[in-house]
DNA sequence: CTGTTAGCGCATTCAA
DNA sequence: TTGAATGCGCTAACAG
């Protein structure tokens, strides 16, 4: 890099100061004669000055920028919920670094220190880790932080949770209510408290319908793929509907814990013939842009992504701005959005 | 924000200089004493420093931070790119900066010079704008710049190209090869060079083989929707086959610039009862994830998403760590994935 | 081996 | 209205 033209050089050759140069070409509303104004400007114009934002920020000490953890960005669901938080920020001026914690504790403590090393001024995180320790200790030390997805307990600071147990209830109520009583559930590893209560939900639909459900109906991937697995969760998918097929007797229903791994339950049901939603129903959870786009769309809980990315940054942003550090928490309803993965059960397996 | 603790602090706690303390702890091959050494780490960890790094950066004029604009996040194709990128980053100790030029050449234009205000030590770049003059006046300024997908024509840079007008011909002469004479085009407008080519492929291919083919055929979306406009591209793929749908005389095959407006294309066909691809083959290209998961699984041009965001970084961060700045150019070369989106044209309409 | 000092680019206080 | 001077946190040249 070749050395850059600075507010010294402009001084200098618009013979003036670099204090009035700043001023002029900070927008800071110091008064300067209209003269002088103009001649820095060209002059910086001439030059084709660029500021140099370290030199301010080592000044101000602030960035204009947030820091963003997220899970997975190839996950539409991630990548949506970036999209809300950038669109934002961007429209109140700040900028997003962006850091993806491949499903990694490691990683993600890691770019926890980084991102605060480069002094960003709040952070959105998708905490993957248990160990909250860390974010603490930032939080401690004035870091602003907005959770979401995964929620921290007790920690100070805003949350924008979901309702995911009542979104598994739901999601289950909705097959149950158009007849189905063998119900399946296939899922990512139990390790976030996310998908616990996506578990929870489908246990106590089961129950306040007096429904009992074969062990066998019940996959859980029992681990977690870390790093560069791209899609980790569509193989999930197939794999698990693999050994669900396997049963002797079958379910004519599968509540899938997110729409990616539904994908992939569907797609092993169309490789061994079982037609959806004429022999199995499918329902999924996340609602994300690609649910529409499969061939039957799929039926889901929504959860708004590209919203909750928004208000994260809201949230986020009017603590920065606003000085004053009030926790907000917000719980997100869910939604079923019924399209044609389900269907009332025939009646020829009603009495099989 | 408080006030953090600085190496100014851990001096006068250990009863020792700055320097010394910033020998120690940026890890630096200065010797210091083991005693020192100690001493200073000790006093570190209790203070819970932790360092600032536009301190560091101001002195040392390296950031360690790349830049990546792409023109589209919630594209698999861009965030699979993504991925890759941040994969070699992460590997050799850089962190990205993303930017989302929402298809907008101002936006691309903003964030390119906030790029350069950051500091950024290298970009890459998926570039949407044809007015190249800021690129270039940036690259003047010794900007290390890596151009993929839209290549930058002129550009004293790295590029890594990818045959687009080949993919185009490829696709078409493997419909061709399937029996089929009656193919039509659909596409995103052709404002970008990568989206010429393919059609230009396209065109090629039915000249090579003596086809003519009906001018309503050709469905090409008019107007570049910007700016959050999120399933741009499946909406397209949708109006744009329903278009084609009016013909009196319909096509047997059809072509997609891209993958993401296939699953328009094949969700409008499905609504239609028009059956993939039994009635209708349809290939695709750029071979997203998602290709594989639709059902039927479908038939596209491979484009190594990865790989290009991996290659793309360790090109640049050769560039930058070298220190000499040799230029590489590369082209990838497309091939077909055949899946089952596309099959043998029927006799029943080879002698309709 | 250790400390003193200068300065990266900028904004801001203070004095004029 | 302008300019000189200071310092943000850190590293590096230099001196000891």
């Amino acid at each position: 890099m070749k050395k850059q033209t600075t507010i010294y050089d402009i001084a200098r050759k618009a013979k003036t100061s670099t204090a009035t140069v700043s001023r002029v070409l900070s927008n800071s509303n110091y008064p300067v004669s209209n003269e002088l104004k103009e001649r820095i400007k060209e002059v910086a114009k001439e030059l084709n000055y660029i500021p140099n934002m370290i030199g301010r920020q080592l000044k101000t000490n602030n960035s204009m920028t947030i820091g963003v953890i997220i899970p997975s960005i190839t996950n539409p669901f991630y990548s949506s919920i970036v999209l809300g938080i950038e669109d934002i920020a961007r429209s109140r001026g700040y900028h997003v670094l962006l850091c993806n914690s491949h499903r990694s504790s490691e990683l993600e403590e890691e770019y926890l220190k980084t991102l605060f090393e480069k002094q960003v001024r709040g952070l959105i995180v998708s905490s993957i880790s248990s160990n909250k320790e860390l974010v603490e200790a930032l939080v401690q030390k004035g870091l602003n932080v907005v959770a979401f997805d995964q929620t921290i307990e007790g920690l100070e600071s805003s949350q924008i949770q979901f309702d995911f147990r009542k979104g598994g209830f739901l999601a289950t109520e909705h097959l149950i209510e158009k007849g189905h009583r063998k119900i399946a559930f296939i899922s990512s590893p139990l390790t976030r408290p996310s998908r616990l209560s996506i578990y929870e939900g489908y246990q106590q639909a089961l129950e306040k319908y007096e429904i009992e459900v074969e062990r066998e109906w019940i996959q859980i991937a029992s681990r977690e793929e870390e790093i560069s697995e791209r899609n980790y969760e569509f193989k999930n998918g197939i794999d698990l509907t693999k050994k669900l097929l396997q049963c002797s007797d079958l379910p004519t229903a599968i509540f899938v814990c997110n729409d990616m791994t539904a994908f992939g339950v569907m797609n092993e049901l169309a490789n061994q013939g079982i037609k959806v939603p004429q022999q199995m129903s499918v329902i999924g959870f996340d609602n994300i842009e690609f649910s529409q786009m499969m061939t039957p769309p799929l039926t889901t809980i929504q959860q708004p992504d590209y919203e909750m990315g928004r208000m994260a940054c809201n949230l986020l942003l009017d603590q920065l701005d606003g000085e004053e550090t009030k926790q907000v928490d917000i719980i997100l309803q869910p939604k079923v959005v019924e399209r044609q993965s389900t269907k009332v059960l025939d009646k020829v397996f009603l009495f099989k």
